[in-house]
RNA sequence: GCCCUCGUAGCCCAACUGGCAGAGGCGGCCGGCUUAAACCCGGCUCAGUGCGGGUUCGAGUCCCGCCGGGGGCACCA
């Protein structure tokens, strides 16, 4: 690069100045393009979780960006080769209803508003390649995703099925579990209700164990809150399917139980009431009962999620006037349906134990059925607990069994295992494992996504559209009409939905479904590394160079669905063949919130603040610093608690050093006041450890503390001409290069150098490390009553004898007999009187 | 209801595998610079770690029980 460095007005800090001078150079020198396949240095993937073009960025893409670049940045000045992509998550609902709202078209608002946020990243100087942007609604992007679901539909891990789905009547579309929170949209906070749809899934729960058990692999790079949430929605449980047969029904009934060991307790048999099974034994019995239970599934039907959900509800239910047959012991057990007991869940029919199940218990008062304990359990003391018969409290702890035939006197394992052995020998049954995790609801009943690539034919069926005639391209939006419905808008694009099979050449319809945007960014870290390929999603060698993602940094609020439909793709991919590594993010940072006055910011709070405000107030370096030294990274800040004026003083006073420094650039550094030197160089050595460990707040509070030092090295020490201050200022250059660029930038430029972000991190000379003498603290009864200083290398026994002199030390025993003596060298001594 | 986290100066936060409670910042106060103010420079102030026990020579750190804040899960048989 030739010398483009603009002039440097010498004598203040101003930040809009220095803004202005050094992004028309940036811009042209794109100091943050990842290097080629020529590139020796050894590469690091560094990843932030792309944005939603819904508007310009605000406080919490600041927050998350500033810190997502401390750690790109730093792996360049260590001499990495880094990929810090970015692109747009730019399908969904939020472009669809501001252009319902609006007017708009979808595509306009969406490219307008990635304009908007790309200009306001390069003015925040984030670390980007920009040769690389994406964006998932453009046809070159989602084509991709049309050519996975084809791969996944020949895998039969994309299929299509009748079910009872989530179903928000506001935005008139399906919703995946994870989109469902507390029983209301995710998106639009409207109570959630079932609707039974034919629907396109992804087959995740084929990978449930690997999702599950791969988790140990991230145990020391992933939070462990976000490992810990994965694993609580999969949700894996250990028991046992037992078979009872029904009175009047040829075929058995499976049942899924975790407690098979509590079988001989079972008094009565529930069947989800909006099961395909419940119907068909409600058919079976007389009139009155087929109308009572008709009543009471439509009550069920129409009732929302939230207050099914509502824990202190009283349990519900029709008898059938069947019966099951208990296969250990012959006993008849009355069939009832409730809404207590779900249909997607083991097999939609549980066996009753009122006495060792909760719920069972709170059924069988609700509806006096008997309640037979079979497990005598006992509390701390060995004494029983009570009866659940009159307690209501279901005992559901380890204890001895009773009652149950062959499996008395056997504890809870015993029981188990004895019981599931025999079920499994008369062939009543056998040991299975059960999930919470469903699988994937991935078709949207909405504009603005994916369309799925498959047509359906009267002769033919169910089509896959073949790779060369990708992508399906979405219509354009003019003349349809985009309000929710209940179905796809694309229906009302007769000219695109009609067409020809793929398979036989006659007349055929498109499926007029989207795809859930999720699956856009399951892959997306995948197509940076290869942004221009027209044959393939990616390029195996591309992946191969940088794949799996290093590091990688988002918010906590994609914990579970995001990551876990990545994991998912990753898994499939690997099964596939195009990649070979089984899990996309070897380390995940959670950033937390930014909030104002203690609560998250909205305009509807009237506590919103203004990215774009802050910036003109205090410029980019100084929101940026303040987002890295509020505190911890995975902590929330409420910016009502931190001080960007207070970041803009302190940048002020690391840009006067370099001012100060007046010794040439080609000096020898070795040569400047060592005490001084051993600042920086200990501050140097600290940051890189601090950096890696993620305590962005502490390396900032270690920078200060050396431009403080330089300050006074400067003003009363060896003078702005000494090789120590400029090693110093180059050093906070380097060091602010992080978390202020602009600044660290002009400093650099100041120093007489270019191009700050790749100066290097400057080699620690560990002599200047070594401590000459440490402060060893004398404690009598652990409270300190004298320091020495001492040499770092001195013996334990040379110690002890320092100590036991001190004349403090002397004094405050006083005679006293000495019991014991704890070294510690060099630092600390304990003299333990008797 | 269950699980996970966090409680350190007026405020935000540091304190390595248990070892001198304070690195840094905000605020406040004092002084220097200034005709004055701002800026700038220097200095000072302030807690014994939410509460109660325990282990230990020694506890902010480990264990137990409470209290308070935040988060997650919630009929998954």
């Amino acid at each position: 690069m030739t010398s483009a460095s603009p002039e440097t007005d010498e004598t203040r800090y101003d930040f809009r100045a220095i803004e202005e001078r050094w992004l028309p150079v940036w811009r042209k020198t794109q100091p943050f393009r990842a290097g080629d396949a020529t590139d020796e240095r050894p590469t690091k993937y560094v990843l932030d979780m792309f944005p939603y073009p819904s508007g310009d960025l605000h406080m919490g893409h600041a927050e998350a960006y500033a810190l997502g670049d401390v750690i790109a940045r730093y792996w360049t000045q260590r001499g990495f080769n880094v990929l810090h992509p970015i692109g747009w998550d730019s399908f969904g609902l939020p472009a669809e209803n501001a252009a319902i709202t609006r007017g708009l078209d979808p595509r306009g608002w969406t490219e307008d508003n990635i304009a908007q946020q790309r200009t306001s990243m390069e003015r925040y100087a984030c670390s980007f390649d920009w040769d690389r942007v994406l964006a998932t609604h453009r046809p070159d992007y989602y084509r991709w995703n049309q050519w996975l679901f084809t791969r996944l539909h020949e895998r039969g891990l994309a299929y299509r099925k009748h079910s009872n789905v989530n179903w928000c009547p506001k935005d008139q579309t399906v919703l995946a579990n994870e989109q469902v929170v507390g029983g209301l949209c995710e998106r639009c906070d409207t109570p959630v209700t079932k609707k039974k749809l034919n629907q396109w899934y992804f087959k995740v729960t084929d990978y449930a164990d690997r999702l599950l058990d791969d988790l140990e692999t991230l145990q020391s790079t992933w939070p462990s809150k976000v490992i810990a949430m994965q694993r609580n929605w999969i949700g894996r449980s250990t028991g046992a399917d037992v078979r009872f047969a029904i009175e009047g029904r040829e075929e058995p009934v499976d049942i899924y139980t975790t407690r098979p060991d509590t079988l001989y307790g079972a008094t009565f048999f529930v069947v989800a009431a909006d099961s395909d099974l419940a119907s068909e034994l409600a058919a079976g019995s007389d009139a009155a009962l087929q109308s009572e239970f008709a009543d009471y599934l439509d009550k069920v039907k129409s009732a929302s999620e939230i207050e099914r959900l509502s824990t202190d509800r009283e349990k519900t239910g029709v008898f059938l006037g069947r019966y099951a047959i208990n296969p250990v012991n012959g006993a008849r057990l009355p069939i009832w349906v409730s809404d207590y007991v779900l249909a997607d869940y083991g097999h939609g029919a549980i066996m009753a134990v009122p006495a060792h199940d909760q719920r069972d218990l709170d059924f069988a008062r609700a509806m006096d059925l008997p309640v037979t304990p079979v497990v005598d359990v006992r509390d701390e003391e060995g004494e029983p607990l009570p009866d659940p018969r009159e307690s209501g409290i279901a005992t559901t702890g380890d204890g001895v069994l009773m009652n149950s035939g062959p499996l008395d006197g056997l504890d809870k394992a015993a029981a188990i295992e004895t019981i599931t052995a025999q079920l499994a020998a008369e062939g009543v049954g056998e040991a299975t494992t059960n999930y919470r995790l469903r699988d994937w609801l991935i078709s949207r009943q909405r504009y603005w996504g994916t369309p799925i690539p498959i047509v359906h034919c009267d002769a033919c069926g169910e089509v896959r559209v073949p790779d060369d005639q990708l992508p399906i391209e979405l219509p354009s939006a003019e003349g349809l009409d985009l309000k929710p419905k209940g179905t796809s808008p694309l229906g009302a694009a007769t000219d695109w939905v009609n067409t020809t099979c793929p398979s036989c050449g006659g007349a055929a319809t498109r499926d007029t479904d989207t795809m859930d945007t999720f699956v856009d960014s399951s892959w997306y870290f995948l197509r940076y590394l290869s942004p221009g390929k027209t044959d393939g999603p990616f390029d195996e060698l591309d992946a191969k160079r940088w794949a799996p993602v290093d590091q990688y940094v988002g918010g906590v609020t994609h914990a579970i669905l995001h990551l876990l439909y990545a994991r998912f793709f990753t898994k499939a991919l690997h099964d596939m063949g195009m990649i070979d590594f089984e899990e996309p993010f070897s380390a995940l940072l959670n950033q937390g919130m930014v909030q104002m006055d203690g609560s998250a910011m909205s305009k509807s709070r009237g506590n919103l603040v203004r990215l774009s405000e802050q910036l003109d107030e205090f410029g980019v370096d100084a929101v940026r610093l303040t987002m890295s030294f509020a505190g911890p990274p995975e902590d929330d800040i409420d910016w009502a608690d931190v001080s960007p004026a207070g970041s803009a003083k302190f940048l002020a006073r690391a840009w006067r050093l370099a001012r100060d420094v007046s010794s040439e650039p080609t000096v020898d550094l070795t040569t400047g006041d060592a005490a001084l030197r051993a600042v920086t160089h200990r501050t140097l050595h600290d940051a890189a450890e601090l950096v890696e460990g993620f305590r962005f707040n502490v390396v900032v509070a270690r920078v200060m503390e050396l431009v403080n030092a330089t300050r006074k090295a400067i003003d009363s020490g060896p003078g702005g001409a000494d090789p120590a201050v400029r090693e110093a200022a180059e050093a906070v250059a380097m060091l602010l290069s992080l978390f202020a660029p602009y600044c660290a930038e002009d400093m650099w430029s100041m120093l007489g150098r270019e191009n700050v972000a790749r100066a290097g991190w400057p080699t620690v000379d560990e002599s200047l490390l070594v401590e000459e003498t440490v402060t060893c603290v004398v404690q009598v009864k652990g409270k300190v009553r004298d320091r020495l200083e001492v040499a770092p290398g001195i013996g334990e026994d040379a110690l002890r004898e320092l100590a036991l002199a001190s004349p403090q030390v002397q004094r405050t025993l006083d005679g006293a007999d000495i019991r014991t003596v704890i070294v510690r060298a060099p630092k600390l001594v304990n003299i333990v009187p008797a």
